[in-house]
DNA sequence: ATTAATTAAGACTAAATAGTCCTTATTAAA
DNA sequence: TTTAATAAGGACTATTTAGTCTTAATTAAT
């Protein structure tokens, strides 16, 4: 469903935001081992995620990675996942059609609307917040 | 959402039931122009629909592949995107947890699942033959 | 039996995704 | 102002997915 990446992307931010609730920065050696990903491959999402102004990198000794704690709760999944995989999820038909809409639609056009509705949805409709808090209780968790 | 071997699989299954409605044969060529695939690549493709005895394949002069008029109301899309690309659509954390469940749930485990049941559910209550039908009145498209 | 038309199989190439590694730029502290 | 700790950038490699090509096996018609 979504990428490496953007796998990495969702659970390294989700870490940075339970450390910004905190005012700690963390680096990426930090972010790979809490996540279980590759350091450099983590590293270079991250910086997809600067440059969308996700999160906010502080260069040098004592640098690290954080992100605004009062944006917490208004970044929604929905950015991470666009920042990293684009809008291919919600966009494109699902046999691949390149014009597949109301009036040219592909066989389960219909169909896979209502499934891709409902992903979209749940992407626009979760905080990073509420993630960030259901680790910090036990209630999820980023890894094994 | 797929893989291209689904989208182009899902779509031959399709083509070939449309034309076994009607008795006939078909050969890779006419799939892939139909379909607007690669033709060696959707032959292979054909091949593991051949071995998961979804779709027939008849060797030699004026064969083609078809499959049992009989049987296409009762193949499900999710039978053929099982036979291409296995189960890892169901099964499978969305954040790739080596262990995802009630007890131990990722970030967006159970956010995630009502997005995968709707896609379950969508695959295993729609049938090739409803499919066809489709195409066969108009109502949808397998290429542009 | 021979031939022409066909699917099957497997080795190969191409492209996309995943991932590493090294070098440069930046910055806080000593 | 030097140094040590850091992120950024880019070139590189590895793996997976997508796709091609050639040869073998099969079969209906002649």
């Amino acid at each position: 469903m979504f990428s490496k990446a953007c796998e990495y992307g969702i659970k390294a931010a989700i870490f940075i935001a339970i450390n910004s609730f905190e005012g700690k920065r963390v680096s990426p050696k930090e972010i790979s081992e809490e996540i279980d990903s590759p350091q450099a491959f983590t590293a270079k999402i991250l910086q997809d995620l600067v440059r969308h102004n996700i999160i906010y990198s502080i260069k040098g000794a004592y640098g690290g990675f954080e992100l605004d704690k009062k944006n917490i709760g208004s970044i929604k999944l929905s950015q991470i996942v666009e920042a990293i995989d684009g809008h291919k999820i919600y966009s494109g038909c699902g046999l691949g059609l390149h014009i597949c809409d109301e009036n040219h639609p592909c066989p389960v056009h219909n169909k896979f609307k209502i499934v891709r509705d409902e992903l979209k949805h749940m992407l626009e409709s979760t905080s990073l917040e509420e993630l960030a808090l259901n680790i910090k209780s036990g209630t999820s968790f980023l890894k094994v």
